[in-house]
DNA sequence: TTTTGTGAACCGGTTCACAGCA
DNA sequence: TGCTGTGAACCGGTTCACAAAA
């Protein structure tokens, strides 16, 4: 993990494709400013700056300038960036020209829900095979989709060119499917259950854990609330708006939502 | 954002329970500290040194004493940690001590998935409320819980106490979902819709985009490919195992899944 | 004049290595 | 002797502020 230290490694390797080697925390962001370019097109905005960017994707302008700089200037000073020039750039260095099949293992209550979610094909993604285990469910189809049995995995990954999978099994069989999952020559894995992942080198994880993400949350009330009945002052224990000004009064009358999260 | 700089802040503020500053990378690990405790737990373990615990959570052991040194040192030298009395300090610092009421809005695809979810009371928290605005839901229960109409929402936000809410809307409705949350009193949100959420400040918003999740993935993706392409010293696509090796030699046959991830 | 691109300062967090305690 | 707790070095990332370009 020490040896040299001289990987100041930028812009492109020997393939023609730019290569560059992005600061992990640029990377985690580039998919925000996607979606936030993808919202100003929708609206007709064919030019936008760092400013404006920024806060549609709900970050700073500095931050997002260094980021973009990383992939090589594509604004202009003066003017800012071209929304559809920008918009494939970051397609690009995200390897979303291509639509990615993707492999969902786990087909319970949430596997389920992932299955018939209409909000990953705009933005890059083709639920392209369904596994589970349970003889109950081998039959079934959900949006078309035949669910087959884990021993499947090899073959279907194999022919459909999988290289990314979504695991939503309850945690003891994580581990095994995962490995199965690697054996099959997958190399990203999106974990949903609650239990560490052992990889061999080379195979990118990341988790995402419903009730984590809730701990963290109990955390901040916790030290909200301690910190407001050691600090009297106020009776209420409502908000305290200071920067961003709630945009709409509440209540708002006409929303009309059908299905969940979908596409920005 | 730069005043003075002499926060050293430690310990205690002025209520007797220990008011401290953690910082927020170790906040954020605490809730794994706390599961892969409770895993110990289970099979016997009532003593575990920072090496053990740090591997079943998945995090080197140099940065997990860091993270526990922070709540005040709870280890034996020469010994380790208690996993009984670690794990109640975890829950009390991060507030679980009670069972926090949660509401849930937007009984979509996904919401309907989380309104089923099993794994989150045995970790702290009870869905408690469930809101929609289609007509066609509102009759529903899903797990006892009736599906309520959002206009609902600050009469049992209150009358439940309720300060974290999850928001499974699509994006467009989100916001203004938002705006009724915090009027009510929220100030904790798990947002998975596609889009920024502005609050007033005092209010924490989470983001869960499992579309974001696989660009990153997909971002690694791309790197590997073209690495392979560029260094075509092996012809095998397959992994390149080194540091973990994979535990079970995959196509393992009793597994037995029936639903999704559960808790550990 | 406007807005980008970027060097430099700054900061939070990680890693290292070892002193201190059981 | 074994393992924790922690100061110090280190590092990635953020923020600042301004020079350069349109």
């Amino acid at each position: 993990m020490s040896e040299d230290k001289r990987q100041t490694s930028r812009r492109k390797t020997s393939a023609g494709s730019a290569e560059l080697d992005l600061p992990e925390a640029t990377v985690a962001r580039l998919p925000e400013y996607l979606r936030a370019l993808h919202a100003l097109a929708e609206i007709g905005r064919d030019t936008v700056s760092s400013e404006d960017l920024a806060a549609a994707a709900g970050i700073n302008a500095a931050k997002l300038r260094k980021d973009l700089s990383q992939l090589g200037s594509y604004g202009t000073r003066g003017v800012g960036y071209d929304v559809e020039l920008l918009t494939s750039q970051i397609s690009t260095v995200l390897g979303l020209t291509e639509n990615r099949a993707v492999a969902l293992v786990g087909i319970g209550n949430l596997g389920h829900a992932l299955a018939g979610y209409a909000g990953f094909s705009p933005r890059g993604f083709r639920i392209a095979a369904l596994f589970d285990i349970d003889e109950g469910r081998l039959g079934e189809t959900i949006g078309g989709l035949l669910v087959r049995h884990v021993s499947e995995i090899a073959d279907v990954v194999v022919t459909e060119g999988i290289s990314i999978a979504m695991l939503t099994t309850p945690p003891h069989a994580a581990q095994p499917v995962a490995d199965m999952l690697v054996e099959a020559g997958v190399t990203s894995i999106l974990n949903f259950a609650p239990c560490v992942l052992s990889v061999p080198e080379g195979v990118d994880v990341r988790k995402v854990d419903l009730a984590i993400e809730l701990q963290i949350l109990s955390f901040h009330e916790h030290r909200k609330a301690t910190a407001r009945t050691a600090t009297p002052e106020s009776a209420s224990p409502k908000t305290a708006s200071v920067n961003p000004p709630p945009p709409s009064p509440a209540t708002a009358p006409g929303i009309a939502f059908s299905d969940q999260a979908e596409n920005a």
